[in-house]
DNA sequence: ATGGGGGCCTGCCGGC
DNA sequence: TGCCGGCAGGCCCCCA
């Protein structure tokens, strides 16, 4: 469930119950997923309590006490699941893990946070702390669309020249933190532009434009994925994600939601990948 | 440097 | 019922 809107829901519905608490222990059950997880991670998480739980792009960080951070990216089918007793006690139950339960924590309050995922496209690393943005999997991202670092003349001076489709510029994670395939297409309806103009060829203020819109896309996201985290603890992390309503993605040959348009969303393929749009009034 | 495509995995759904 | 193709929210890596 993983572009940014679901990334920072599942942040905020870990929080509550990780930070400030001591990781009493850490079940591997796995060597791997997308990548080797690092040396001995069960032992360096073990005993350590997590300071903060962040969010950089559509990774989670954990700050431990030990002065390292767990780094998590949930792939395409990654879940944290959260279960067990706050109450702790049941600390000492462990049931048996279900499919593709890859890496299961266990908090000193009781909580089980589970890290299900079944492509195993996620991936876990171990940083220090200090240097987290140097690593090599951060090093190379883009600015936050929601913090100060992005900006009309950011994307200006980004797109410019750029020979590559828009879809694919705002897919690009050195340009922009965070966006994946929906919240693209959602973001392209609602500024007007096909995803198959040509970054570098389209107006100054029209890029310019985007700004607001993946602000505002992004927000309106995080704020239905706020409104279901009171069942996150249940379990199901994809709740609230189905819950958004999309004005383009997954609606293939169904009508245009803008305003006084009678087109009909069509799907195409760039790269790989469906984009969702409308041929009438997005140009 | 930039752009495009392959590949990593499993699960699900529709059609035959 | 079973098999098969196509599809899926990501992203690294290699090639031209």
């Amino acid at each position: 469930m993983p572009e940014l809107p679901e990334v920072e829901t599942v942040r905020r519905g870990l929080a509550p119950v990780m930070e400030e608490q001591v990781i009493a222990g850490a079940l591997v059950n796995r060597p791997d997923l997308r990548w080797p997880f690092p040396a001995n991670m069960a032992a360096r998480l073990t005993g350590r309590r997590v300071l903060a739980l962040r969010r950089r792009s559509k990774y989670i960080l954990a700050d431990l006490d030990s002065g390292e951070s767990l780094l998590i990216h949930l792939g395409m089918s990654g879940r944290m699941l959260v279960s067990g007793d706050p109450l702790g006690r049941f600390v000492h139950d462990h049931p048996a893990p279900a499919k593709h339960d890859h890496v299961v924590l266990t908090m000193e309050n009781g909580a089980r946070i589970t890290f299900n995922d079944p492509r195993r496209f996620g991936a876990m690393d171990l940083l220090e702390t200090a240097t987290a943005d140097q690593h090599k999997l951060l090093s190379g991202i883009g600015p936050e669309p929601l913090g100060n670092d992005f900006s009309e003349p950011h994307l200006v001076a980004a797109f410019k020249g750029r020979n590559t489709p828009v879809k694919s510029a705002l897919l690009d994670q050195r340009i922009i933190a965070g966006l994946g395939n929906i919240y693209v297409c959602e973001t392209l309806f609602r500024a007007g532009i096909s995803p198959k103009r040509k970054a570098g060829q389209i107006t100054v203020s029209r890029v310019a434009g985007l700004v607001p819109v993946i602000r505002q896309v992004l927000i309106e996201a995080i704020e239905a994925g706020g409104s279901s985290l009171r069942d996150f603890r249940q379990a199901d992390g994809e709740l609230g994600y189905f819950q958004h309503r999309f004005d383009a993605y997954g609606r293939e040959n169904e009508p245009c939601r803008g305003p006084d348009c009678n087109g009909t969303i069509a799907r195409i393929v760039q790269s790989g990948r469906s984009s969702f749009y409308c041929p009438v009034c997005q140009r």
